[in-house]
DNA sequence: GCGAGTCTGTCATCGAGGTGACAATTGCCA
DNA sequence: TGGCAATTGTCACCTCGATGACAGACTCGC
């Protein structure tokens, strides 16, 4: 119970949220463990619960009927995701799926709507969270839309960088461009770009950041 | 007064907020007229407000060194913007400037803070405002990831039509342009098509809607 | 009703990035 | 250690949409 409250107290969710209330929150949540692949819940359901992540790693993504695969977040120990359809009631907006295997706490609709009604102070947790998802959102919109490649992977690095506050990105290339949405073959020239600039480092299945400097500048020129 | 009480009613923000918060909230409001062209805050500066549109258009757009501009959103009557800012302290993401005469709320940061502070429930008439928000920002990142400008566009023009309940929408291709983020000359294109379809009825400076279902097809084809 | 500014349609040219193919490298496991 | 699958580097070719240019259409103010 103990390292699940830890986890718990250095999210965005629950940073700051009172003791007792963390209990009631722990009360109504399940663990849950999930293999690799296992899907979490998929684009177009009905919202039925939140999650949030102890252990192991999440794919958020989106997928075209032709298999082309948007990687819109990699969920890491202590995010929490799918709070969005059960404030609204609409449909899961991506697929969820483990990566590796994980564990996950539960957290169903109608328990946290009686919580909520018993205690609305609660209400004001999700706020940040919220807004901090909205602003990642926003940028990559902003991203996409302004900035050639070579600025967008040199953002995404940025990004992925402090928000696993470590220097070493394991997970393949093909991943990486399924974040930025463009082929393989032209994230690997971008890649060799900033590895023969001194930005990274690049090796079979992992990254690394040398440059941050070097990098932010990359990321406004364009 | 009456006005603006009926304005902040069928927000998003206040719908379903009680009679003494609305009172409350518009205690703290000063009303603020603008000019054509007045910016309201640009990006990175700090978030010392928040605005409520009352009458008039709001545009708020990223624009590039270069002057390359991608219009995030255009304000209605009846939005809210800037809060995201007085909720995470972190600078604003865009610009947001007046499109003709209009007329504003201003909520200013310390007011809010004090507000919520004596009344905390009113934070989760935040909540699905900014869940909404949130979802429209991710379905772009999606559309603009995966789908190709044909696409896009019916997708974009779904949406308009949602939101402004109108089958006519008023603002030149450019605007539509910067929406979408291409040109001006490839926008042209596809509506032609989409007008040869029968989608849409395009006509100088305003465009019609004239099929719904068409546009629904078009948005998955891709 | 005329002219200036705005908006739209269309064309030729160009570049970024997609696609398919294939070789080389690395890690893993029998 | 040998073999196989996963990952990476690179190339030729192609497609979509950008860019710049220009003409025609529309509005509005004089």
């Amino acid at each position: 119970m103990t390292d699940k409250r830890d986890i718990l107290h250095g999210t965005p969710l629950m940073a700051g949220l009172a003791e007792p209330l963390v209990d009631e929150l722990l009360a109504i949540c399940q663990q849950r463990r999930l293999r690799d692949g296992e899907y979490i819940y998929r684009q177009g359901e009905e919202g039925d619960a939140m999650y949030g992540l102890l252990e192991g790693k999440i794919r958020l993504s989106n997928t075209t009927r032709e298999g082309r695969e948007l990687l819109v977040m990699l969920v890491e120990r202590g995010d929490w995701i799918g709070e969005v359809s059960l404030f609204d009631g609409a449909a899961r907006s991506q697929d969820a799926y483990a990566l590796g295997d994980t564990e996950v706490l539960r957290i169903g609709k109608e328990q946290l709507d009686t919580l909520l009604e018993a205690r609305p102070e609660l209400y004001r947790y999700f706020v940040p969270m919220l807004c901090r998802k909205l602003r990642l959102a926003l940028s990559y919109v902003e991203a996409t839309a302004l900035y050639p490649l070579s600025a967008r992977l040199a953002r995404r690095l940025l990004d992925l960088h402090q928000q696993s506050a470590d220097s070493e990105l394991h997970f393949p290339q093909e991943d990486l461009a399924k974040m930025l949405a463009v082929s393989r073959q032209a994230l690997s020239r971008e890649l060799k770009r900033l590895e023969a600039a001194g930005a990274v480092a690049v090796s079979y299945g992992k990254l690394r950041i040398l440059n941050v400097d070097l990098l932010c500048s990359e990321a406004v020129a364009g």
